[in-house]
DNA sequence: TCAACCATCATTGTATACGCATTGTAGGAT
DNA sequence: ATCCTACAATGCGTATACAATGATGGTTGA
């Protein structure tokens, strides 16, 4: 966290007496500050449990409580941070059943949605997808996990979005989220989400315009990734005296 | 809407000079303010487009704009309400990709969920279930179309969250709840959603354990309801001029 | 020496004040 | 008479101040 407060101390420094140019850009901040916060979630540069106190937020990015607070509402409700009525923020460490649930409406919802993706996709997305997964491998390579993990969700998340189901797809760009979270929690050290071929043997299903064929390898996939996971119950934070003592509050 | 009113304030008026009892009920008290907007929405006493102004929704529920904004950017965060940037809140106005995007996705997840409750599904759910499509009828027979919209949706919720998912339970409850403002922009006026006696049919079929033919069932029930929609792209609010009229900005 | 209680601190919840943008209206000029 | 412009009002965006609560550490009494 240190090294962000010094870099934005210093891009910010630069006289900015109070109360800047309100609307002008307002959203536009906003809407960075969101992606920042969510992509150090995805990179899991903030790991679960992680505290985000509204003031070092309010210093590390020049903003009034009242942003912040409107960002970790967002952020909440996608759940990938949890609110604690009187702590504070702190990044959601997902449940066992959660991280179940999760890959479940991902078999459901990607899969479901590869048919229709394999009957709409372009020679123009072929491509852009390959780059995609080129760029994924190449930071698997370098060893660059944090990027990897990201360039992954986003990876699955174009997918669903060239089924031209904008609700949907929205969806399964929650659910890659947080499956990120997932993935920090209860996945092994070495080994992180998807294989690197993986995604290029997906692309070929779909260039063929093949639906079922992409179908059933997206969920071996996704099977293949939540079996390298150790999904159980490990009770490290808030071990729940009340569900350990059977004596009801 | 008026009865709300009262009912709040009779509450508060008893001596509490300024700034009331901080947090003691205020988690609590916003969750019932939010369900009574988004109920309002659901039972489409509030038609899509009706303006939301915060002030007068400050005074309704003797809240803080604070205490609304938080609740209207969560209606947004549902899509239920549109927040535009210097305009303010209003209720949303489906779009017709939306409401195709919206019923595809309850197709898809819906169905999809059919034989897991068919697979957990004990006695007790059943006759909870019957209850509420007994209601439900009633509802439609006394003419109570706003509650029969509502506990149609809350119905289809129940359903979803047998299946042990809360995660699509949560994504199935969304989708109903904008199949209502859908219902509310495409539907014709004596036609609303769910047939009387298709959520009976479809009981005794996940009563009996058969969680295909409650899919296909659920398939059929579902095509109607959007069948009888005239799902039309009617230009009416904000016509979009920088899509009409090529010049960007 | 240990435990219990009190005080202070740290951090969030809530409300309100201030400023700007947008919109509607009125007045004047052509 | 019509159109343009300027001003006023309405309403939202942002920041900040204040209150309350949970936590932590120190002090005192047994």
């Amino acid at each position: 966290m240190e090294q962000k407060n010094n870099l934005v101390d210093g891009a910010e420094n630069k006289a900015r007496p109070r109360r800047l140019g309100k609307n002008g850009d307002g959203t536009e901040r906003h809407e960075v500050i969101y992606r920042s916060i969510s992509d150090a979630i995805i990179e899991q540069q903030l790991r679960p449990g992680a505290r985000l106190r509204e003031d070092a937020l309010t210093e590390v990015f020049n903003i009034s409580r009242t942003g912040i607070r409107k960002i970790l509402q967002r952020l909440a409700l996608e759940q990938l941070v949890t609110l604690t009525p009187r702590r504070g923020a702190s990044v959601t460490r997902p449940t066992a059943s959660e991280a179940r649930d999760v890959f479940a409406a991902r078999q459901m919802v990607e899969c479901g949605l590869m048919p229709e993706v394999a009957r709409r996709i372009t020679e123009q997305d072929v491509s852009e997808l390959r780059e995609m997964a080129k760029r994924e491998r190449e930071a698997l390579k370098t060893g660059e996990q944090s990027t990897a993990i990201k360039l992954s969700a986003a990876f699955h998340e174009r997918l669903a979005q060239l089924s031209g189901n904008a609700t949907l797809a929205a969806f399964v760009g929650q659910l890659c989220s947080r499956s990120s979270l997932i993935l920090a929690v209860y996945g092994s050290a070495g080994h992180l989400g998807c294989e690197s071929h993986d995604h290029d043997d997906l692309i070929d299903y779909l260039a063929e315009g093949d639906g079922e064929k992409a179908r059933t390898f997206m969920n071996h996939h996704l099977k293949e990734i939540e079996a390298s996971l150790s999904i159980i119950e490990e009770e490290a934070v808030a071990p729940d005296l009340h569900q350990i003592f059977g004596m009801n509050s």
